[in-house]
DNA sequence: CTCGTTATTTAGCAAGCGATAATATAGACT
DNA sequence: AGTCTATATTATCGCTTGCTAAATAACGAG
């Protein structure tokens, strides 16, 4: 009935009994299983779940949550931390960047591992619960992306249509233009797992024409961005023209 | 105090805005007034908002509002009524089947359109909390646009794509084709008005591009994936073959 | 002006919820 | 075993929140 972990304590072996942990734990282990029950019922419920119910979830009395997290917002942000800092890979830049294999390769391992890691319940709707309550941590991670992705994204794309004349600095523009498609298997992961739908076409399927498609399209649509860009960004060195869209 | 004729009941002389009156107001007035309130409260907050500070921002007690609803539920499923059933345009499935105008206009003047009626806060935020609280009411909107939208869209891409030969009903896959376009434009929304980030592109300007893009790419990649479809359709009854993506 | 109707407010209950202090007990060490 | 320390539980406080009943006051009709 009650699955808790075997919970050697400290660094001891300990001995080979492993059912029945019924009895105290290390607050490692304790502070460990609080966490992840923490993102599985904030997860579903939102971050208004109450503390009794999670700890009855954990099997625990609920002043118990309060020896390991001084408040409710505390757990709270543990639980932002761990599911956002501990699932990004830094590999994927490399891997992006990595011209041995086809751009369109590339894209699809990318977001076999991107969803992999991202497009998971838990990941998905706290991140919705998150910037719904407060955009700043959003916007961090979205800032991650810009930095980190997108401008290897843009260059390798300058690349794949041979539009390498370009200017320097990725514009804008260009990484709006990627986003359509990262925005685009990102909502596949929202209806999954938000609005719990039930899907009939598999991710990596859809993720496929997706990219095919992107691909394609972007050997026209991307060089006439490109030069719609460079012939309106030299211009004045106001860069609020284009601003909010509403 | 203030007026002379305040505002006849029932019969309802519209007295425009309802902002902050202090007198008696008839109860349409007053429910409407509520009800606005209500949705730029709980599109703020969430519908854990209190009923108490809703109250205080509509400058009336907070039992008032019992006199209207029957309880907070009650107020709350009038907001996801008033918000998801007053925006839809039935002229938009008409617009899209328009052949007198290219495939690319339609959609362009589409999305015009639709971004101005639903990608607003308060539609993108409600919409959100609404999935995260109860997947119902987004599930039934997604299968209006499923219904309603997405077989003309497919319809008149085949007839873009000079494949109009396919079979008659159009397939899942096709369909997840086009929301790979309509969510990337939707998240564009979700980044601006959910995790408030401050768009440098406006949204018509990237709608174009992605719309340039999705047909550039579709006029090769959407007949490959008619084909791919079409052969694998009429094998076996079972259609739960490509099931859920993980 | 008077009076009846009803929109609105005042006062308050009961359950819910985050948080704390006091108490109990499991488990390691000698 | 006996003891001691830290883990876990019991009991409870104070505030919040949805909701209700009774009192008040604004408006319209005669």
């Amino acid at each position: 009935m009650n699955r808790l972990k075997p919970a050697k304590r400290a660094a001891k072996p300990a001995s080979g009994t492993v059912s029945r942990v019924k009895g105290r734990l290390s607050p490692a282990d304790r502070e460990k299983q609080i966490v992840d029950g923490a993102i599985g019922y904030f997860s579903e419920v939102g971050f208004s779940g109450q503390t009794r119910e999670l700890s009855k979830r954990l099997g625990i009395t609920q002043p118990l949550l309060y020896r390991y997290f001084s408040n409710k917002q505390a757990l709270v942000d543990r639980v932002y931390k761990t599911v956002f800092e501990g699932r990004w890979n830094p590999a994927w830049v490399a891997l992006l960047k990595d011209r041995s294999l086809p751009l369109r390769e590339r894209l699809i391992e990318f977001y076999r591992q991107y969803s992999e890691a991202t497009y998971r319940p838990d990941w998905i709707r706290i991140y919705m619960y998150a910037g719904l309550s407060g955009p700043v941590l959003n916007q961090r991670y979205i800032k991650l992306i810009r930095r980190e992705l997108l401008p290897v994204y843009c260059t390798e794309l300058r690349h794949y249509c041979g539009a390498e004349t370009a200017a320097g600095p990725v514009a804008d523009e260009e990484m709006e233009f990627v986003w359509s498609l990262h925005g685009g298997l990102f909502y596949y992961a929202v209806r999954h797992h938000v609005y719990k739908m039930r899907m009939t076409v598999d991710f990596m399927t859809k993720a496929t024409y997706a990219i095919d498609n992107f691909l394609a399209g972007a050997k026209t649509t991307y060089p006439k961005l490109l030069a719609a860009v460079s012939s309106t960004a030299n211009l004045p060195p106001q860069k609020s023209k284009g601003a909010r869209s509403r």
